[in-house]
DNA sequence: CATTTATTGCGAATAAGTTGCAATAATACA
DNA sequence: TGTATTATTGCAACTTATTCGCAATAAATG
């Protein structure tokens, strides 16, 4: 099962890497130059996360958004961190904000997804 | 828009308060002995959680899982905790873990959810 | 240039959650 | 205790996010 690189994938992956924000599926087909097939972007982007180029984050409204973030490449020194979601701007970011749990005896972690929602600085600010 | 007691209310908040786990519509309704429609099952559930009587999880499913739990009595107390996903029982508990954030400035949290993924307690052991 | 097979588009399917509406039933009050 | 008010329920239909099967297309390899 090699990788083939085709134009969808690099424009997925340009749109992820030039984004500050996690994108939902739908907020990259509308903002991709190029007409790509709903289930096809599913299919890059869950191909991404198997190859641990993207990660997954799932909002509270229950959607998935994706992200490539400088955090990311770095895994051993942040390997989860908080993602904060604007209610006003109606976006998802990461946070350079490590997550930090020490779980009871016997529980074993293998992933966090861990979101803070309400008003981001932006948007606070733009209230004055 | 006072609330009145049913039936179907008084079974679901039981079931809630006897459960040590989180719980979705869809086991709710499955470990019901009454019939409840499942819109009317996520109108109660609803309620409860406009009434801060039950808080809403969601998982990295996707899925919306309900919760009472001891701590959600003194809510000044541990205001937000971590969730416990396990994906070999496929149950979501409340763990006594405190989320600790410091959010950079200008960001204003209104609700987070925390949800750590991986193998339980129960789980881990059954194994060895 | 030909072959292999990963990738794509399309349509349909699945699953979670919500909504409109008419029927039912809990509460308040005479 | 009977009646009016309106919260609640059941049903069916709808929405939205995501996945899947399948045939067609197009990277990579040699």
């Amino acid at each position: 099962m090699n990788r083939r690189n085709t134009p969808t994938k690099e424009a997925v992956l340009n749109l992820l890497s030039n984004s500050k924000k996690a994108l939902s599926q739908d907020a990259i087909e509308k903002q991709l130059d190029i007409k790509i097939n709903r289930a096809t972007i599913y299919r890059v982007l869950n191909r991404f996360c198997e190859d641990d180029m993207v990660h997954r984050i799932v909002a509270e409204d229950g959607k998935q958004y994706f992200a490539i973030c400088k955090k990311c490449e770095k895994p051993e020194d942040v390997q989860y961190h908080f993602h904060f979601r604007c209610l006003s701007c109606d976006t998802i970011e990461c946070l350079q904000v490590p997550v930090n749990y020490a779980v009871p005896n016997g529980y074993q972690v293998q992933s966090a997804n861990c979101v803070l929602t309400g008003t981001c600085s932006d948007c606070s600010q733009a209230v004055g």
